[in-house]
DNA sequence: GAAGGGATACTCGGATACGCTATGTCCGAGTCGGACAGG
DNA sequence: CCTGTCCGACTCGGACATAGCGTATCCGAGTATCCCTTC
């Protein structure tokens, strides 16, 4: 799993917090993880594609969340970053070669059975949390984001 | 998640439903599935290096499953050819840049949390399934198997 | 016929290419704010 | 003083490099089995 998650997660978290002040620009935001600040717009711009962010052009633009912190799940996040793929794909090998001779398949492959089990279980997990969850873990971070956000130049 | 899981999968399986012909070869192995055979060894090296399969030298040597079926479990197989690192690794990325200044963070990461449980759920259900459960649910594949290997040359 | 030695086939481990995706960087299009000229 | 226009700074968006890892292959070393020679 790529690291962008973290930073997308940690972005809309910020985002909810700040969500009063406006667009937050990708200067402001690379500055506030110490993350390299193109790579970062890049994934931003993945979530603004899938519509969980809301970019604004412009010199007082920036990105914004696109839609209370209670309907974005966690799943939403990783899904516009990861992609919709699963992680475990069938290539169904069972059909290839000497073993496959004589053959029907009718049933499904039951190792795909399994491993799609295991990730629909993760999925639920993911899609079961939401970033007003995420926010109201940490309270006393909320107070020090707005706190230190205007303290912020430029 | 690499390819590699499928295979091993499919091969402890197969040897599951060939544990009384012997050790069976790398290269019967890969011929039945039509895989590239180095790096097929390769991999189920990865399987025997963590005890899941047993390999004996020689001619008539090759690879057969360590413990009964009913006592290794999918994630056993994912573990030892995909690591015990987790997909998700929390970089703490909240404890750099100007959002950290002023902050204790005596809470770990809710994020780390949430994903951390999303994937206790993952492995908990592949935990719960053996290759003995995954023979069992492909009877009729079973007796082809032992079929087509008799035919097998060489 | 039994014992010893060589050949064979197989596994193991490491060293070496190749390709794809995640990562990182760049430039162009668009937008806002202010400066400036004209009325 | 007011208004309209132009310029510049800043932003997003997508296109263009780079790096790291999964994939794939090859080679040498070790070992057990088999065969063949020899006593």
């Amino acid at each position: 799993m790529g690291e962008g998650v973290e930073w997308g997660l940690h972005c809309c978290v910020t985002l909810g917090w700040l969500k009063d002040e406006g667009p937050v620009s990708i200067r402001k935001l690379a500055a506030w993880f110490d993350l390299p600040q193109e790579y970062l717009k890049k994934r931003l711009q993945a979530l603004t594609r899938a519509g969980v962010l809301s970019s604004v052009p412009g010199v007082k633009g920036g990105f914004s969340l696109a839609r209370p912190p209670e309907q974005i799940t966690i799943m939403d996040v990783v899904t516009a970053l990861e992609g919709p793929a699963e992680a475990f794909r069938c290539e169904e090998i069972r059909q290839r070669g000497v073993g496959a001779e004589g053959g029907r398949f009718r049933r499904p492959c039951g190792i795909s059975i399994a491993m799609r089990r295991a990730e629909l279980a993760w999925r639920r997990e993911l899609a079961g949390q939401t970033i007003a969850d995420l926010m109201a873990g940490a309270p006393e971070s909320a107070a020090r984001t707005r706190r230190n956000y205007a303290r912020m130049p430029g």
